[in-house]
DNA sequence: CAAACGATTTTCT
DNA sequence: GAAAATCGTTTGG
């Protein structure tokens, strides 16, 4: 089943975050479909995370679809390199959204190793959050979509991740922001190889 | 208008 | 382990 726009639109996003583990994302490019199931997800929640780019509520043309209702997408460019695709949640205004990082391969191996330029399959195709997003074929030009459209939609596919194996850790690559930086705001599936390496910061 | 800088990944030492 | 790659977005003058 293709989740409804109502899964999107609920208030807890660091809830709905660790909710998305075991969700499969389905993209459709030129006919061509691939899949993957959720393995690695971080919560940005809206105006009060310095972490988020919607910090004390910073609206830009970039950011402006986290302003959206939940349920469509949001795909930035991060280091001039990569496309990170993340899901917004919530009400019009309210700027959550959440950053998925790693999944699976399911359907599409042979042309997501096509498009990563890889010889043959191992973790480092899709974890982490830019490889991912290469291999599934997400482009910034994708931001603003509907996530109900053809080609990106998430669904759930009654795959369940027992609460034991989800880990919960503080997000990566955002030193920046301070205290926040701390919050464990982070969830992954326990032993699931196709998880980022990254580090993060631990509590001092 | 110039300049700094990433919610990263890959490669080189 | 360190550093380069690479460019749109954001900020400051």
């Amino acid at each position: 089943m293709t989740l409804p726009d109502s899964f999107y639109q609920r208030s807890d996003v660091v809830q709905i975050a660790r909710e998305l583990l075991g969700k499969v994302i389905i993209t459709e490019k030129a006919g061509i479909t691939t899949s993957a199931m959720i393995t690695e997800t971080e919560a940005y929640a809206g105006v009060t995370d310095k972490a988020s780019h919607a910090w004390r509520g910073r609206r830009t043309q970039r950011t402006e679809v986290m302003y959206a209702a939940g349920g469509v997408a949001y795909v930035y460019l991060c280091y001039g390199i990569h496309h990170l695709f993340n899901v917004v949640t919530y009400k019009e205004d309210i700027p959550h959204a959440i950053l998925i990082r790693a999944a699976s391969p399911l359907e599409g191996t042979d042309i997501m190793l096509e498009r990563r330029r890889h010889e043959r399959l191992t973790p480092s195709l899709t974890a982490g959050p830019g490889s991912m997003s290469m291999a599934l074929g997400i482009h910034t030009n994708d931001s603003g979509i509907w996530l109900q459209g053809p080609e990106i939609r998430l669904e759930d596919r009654r795959i369940i991740i027992p609460e034991h194996e989800i880990v919960a850790t503080p997000r990566i690559g955002v030193a920046y922001a301070g205290e926040d930086a701390y919050l464990p705001y982070r969830f992954y599936v326990k032993g699931n190889p196709y998880v980022s390496k990254g580090k993060y910061l631990q509590q001092p």
